[in-house]
DNA sequence: GTTATACATACCAACGTTCGGTATTGAATA
DNA sequence: TATTCAATACCGAACGTTGGTATGTATAAC
């Protein structure tokens, strides 16, 4: 195949196929090869042209899914028009909105063969999510007395990590009836830190989603 | 080698190996070969004859790893000298004493690069210890009065999810700071279910236990 | 025209796994 | 007690595939 002129485009090529092959296939059993005869014409060196090993093709691919979430944390972070709470109750209202939701849960399959890929959405959540987006949220919420805790920094990574991992029901192959149950009580827990931030909106979308999931098995 | 009058001894000795080793390298970094060099003069064959994979050894792995945990589970759930909130004191304060919690804390330099153990130890968390330990003793504090929530199943999934893998100062790096941060939000957050299992002892030990990670490093 | 780079090709060592074979066992048979 | 024999513990060479590399070539950019 020809010299590209701009080969980020080539780049992306190689991320689109490697995220579909990660999430239908799991890292682990996707092979450089199985991306290379899924991406049509391109060859192994290409490939470690543009990326130094499969592990640094991986990190590119979770990067590139987390950074459209972290770009939608930011904005609510920064909104003046809202408060703390407000500001927790539309990003959870966003989180198991966002569209990707649907796309990733109708496409991944064995998400349970997909250790590596897990534990970096799990890192990335924990020290980059937690600290930059939700702590100063929380913080904000202590300022105001609507948040009561002596430790910020923990309560956002409890609740990000409650949010993103436990409630998950890809992650933790819930019934519907279970995941609402774990919602529920995840208002409870909050509850307890004088937080109330889960609507009757939220509960619907949580019971539409847990539904796309289970017709897959 | 000579043929072993009982093969158990082998397949011990395999597991010893394996498990040390997956400890020190992590998993995906232990060759078969690896393990075998380090058996002492067995072959590549007789670990296939034990087991059909090297998958199949991981799973051996943590299985004997939760065994032990799981017997202490059980001694303690069944007692009927304690109510529930003293038999979940008594849970925790065993968890963090347990004497292999320092076996593997001073062996295991990069689980971070141990996905696969991992998954599979909050796999076997969530889907086994959950139902089978702590739910009983969630209902029975429910029955007493002592424990107050419609979702007992999910309750006992966030607190052992909380206990095992969030508050492991190994999983999740943390200094002594942070570690003591997230057990008194751990107890508060259990306050907020009507629990108050946390004391002073607790405290200087999970203190101890994130000080011996941390000089590790 | 020169250099930098986007890709192709051919190859490598190491990996997990398989397989034909051997040695040893313990129970059945004589 | 001696002999037989199937089951099995173990060996080690070989296999296909893997992630990764070295080298070559064509083209874009200046």
């Amino acid at each position: 195949m020809a010299r590209n002129k701009n080969p980020e485009e080539t780049v992306n090529r190689i991320l689109d196929t490697s995220y579909r092959l990660f999430l239908e296939k799991g890292y682990e059993y996707t092979s450089t090869q199985d991306i290379i005869d899924n991406l049509g014409g391109l060859s192994k060196g290409a490939i470690y042209h543009h990326f130094k090993s499969k592990e640094d093709i991986l990190i590119a691919v979770t990067d590139r899914m987390t950074e459209q979430s972290n770009h939608m944390l930011a904005e609510i972070r920064d909104r003046t028009d809202l408060n703390a709470r407000e500001k927790l109750r539309m990003i959870f209202k966003d989180s198991i909105n966002r569209p990707v939701q649907d796309e990733i849960f109708a496409v991944a399959p064995n998400i349970h063969n997909n250790a590596k890929l897990l534990f970096s959405i799990l890192h990335e959540t924990i020290h980059d999510a937690a600290p930059n987006y939700i702590l100063p949220i929380i913080q904000e919420g202590i300022a105001d007395g609507s948040i009561k805790t002596d430790y910020p920094a923990q309560l956002a990574e409890l609740i990000i990590l409650v949010a993103n991992v436990w409630m998950n029901p890809m992650i933790l192959d819930d019934t519907e009836e279970e995941s609402l149950g774990k919602f529920i009580l995840f208002q409870q827990m909050l509850g307890g830190f004088g937080l109330d931030i889960v609507d009757e909106e939220m509960l619907g979308r949580l019971q539409e989603l847990t539904a796309i999931y289970q017709k897959r098995k």
